[in-house]
DNA sequence: CCGATTTTCAAACCTTCGTTTGAATTCCCA
DNA sequence: TGGGAATTCAAACGAAGGTTTGAAAATCGG
């Protein structure tokens, strides 16, 4: 591996990923990436196949970054009862609300994507979120054995969606009406709190 | 006033606001426009001074026909008691849950400004909304009494918040995983709880 | 029905965009 | 250290964007 192309890379990720979380994808002009990133223009065509393989590489971190928290800790929750796995699911899932300001530049990034999915995300999620999913299908399965797999399905989106809702807004509930700012104690109380409400909820119907 | 122009005018406007509703602001092109609205290109900058101005004329539309309602029933509110008077403004905010999808296409808009607002947006709403903002302050006072107007303001902004997530994910809500079907009853239900909510919320600070 | 005004139209203008090109430079291992 | 591959660079290309233009057409009051 090449070192110093290796920089280059890095700084045309770093100044794509925050101008993308600012402007959108087509608010986003190469032009302005690569004086940034101050590089040449061709460099982005060079290391990412256009701007399309650029933005691909952006949300694919911004994914992985957003789940691999969840996924690294699946096999201790098989071990755990199904009220536990859940609130522990809750509380990895609120985590990003916690810390870095890298993650409120990926959310920016999913809110922009939720006004008007890119074909590119499209794609990524399709082949990426296979695995997440699959996670909270199977905590969804311990509360409703049987189910059906559209159930299921439903259930699991429903499922992230608790938790996406802080996440998504966390910039406008931090800021004046509300000034909620979630320190590690406070996610802590917001994932039980949800995590009561999901136990009941999926409890009775189960 | 002549008759023929205006036609082309409303051809314009409605092809617009689908378009702004779908794309966003800078996803839509003139080009676009104009061929929806099967006009000439030139026409739009002929009657509405440019893009902006045309963008300006739709978010106006949008704007006035979210508040015209608040606005239009000022004078009752005040012969009502701070509670009632809550109840009805929020039971009105919640209105465009009901009925056209026109309301819809105006929630899609005011999503993508959300994301980015635009300088035409920023301008709009400073000059429009302090009629609106006014009805919620005149509201809040009634269960602050005294409180100054920094509060004033915040308590407000907060007021409109809580009916905005129920506009704002309209659709979302309404799809499978939720299937929040809002009919008048369903709206009546909502106002009657959020209200609530907020009666008890302010009345405890008072 | 005339003549001034308003409105439409096709074409071109200029800018910005993403991408391509081909030469120049740097890198790295044999 | 020399030579082939990897990487950088300035320049240009073609497409698409918003706007302008000036003539043609339609409109409407008198």
């Amino acid at each position: 591996m090449t070192r110093p192309s290796e920089v280059t890379r890095e700084r045309i990720t770093k100044a794509a990923e925050r101008l993308f979380a600012e402007r959108g994808y087509d608010g986003t002009s190469i032009r302005a990436i690569v004086a940034k990133a101050r590089v040449n223009q061709a460099a982005i065509n060079y290391h990412f196949d256009g701007k399309d393989g650029l933005y691909r590489e952006v949300l694919r971190a911004a994914f992985r970054a957003m789940t691999e928290d969840q996924l690294a800790h699946a096999e201790e929750a098989k071990a755990m009862s199904r009220e536990d796995a859940l609130r522990a699911f809750i509380r990895r899932q609120l985590h990003p609300l916690m810390g870095r300001d890298e993650y409120s530049r990926y959310m920016r990034i999913f809110n922009w994507e939720a006004v008007r999915p890119t074909p590119v995300f499209r794609a990524l999620v399709s082949e990426e979120a296979a695995p997440f999913m699959g996670l909270a299908a199977n905590l969804v399965r311990r509360f409703l054995p049987g189910a059906d797999p559209r159930t299921v399905t439903v259930a699991s989106i429903w499922l992230i969606g608790q938790c996406s809702v802080f996440l998504r807004n966390r910039e406008q509930l931090a800021q004046s009406p509300i000034g909620l700012v979630l320190d590690d104690a406070a996610v802590e109380w917001l994932a039980g709190l949800i995590g009561g409400w999901l136990v009941g909820g999926l409890g009775r119907q189960a």
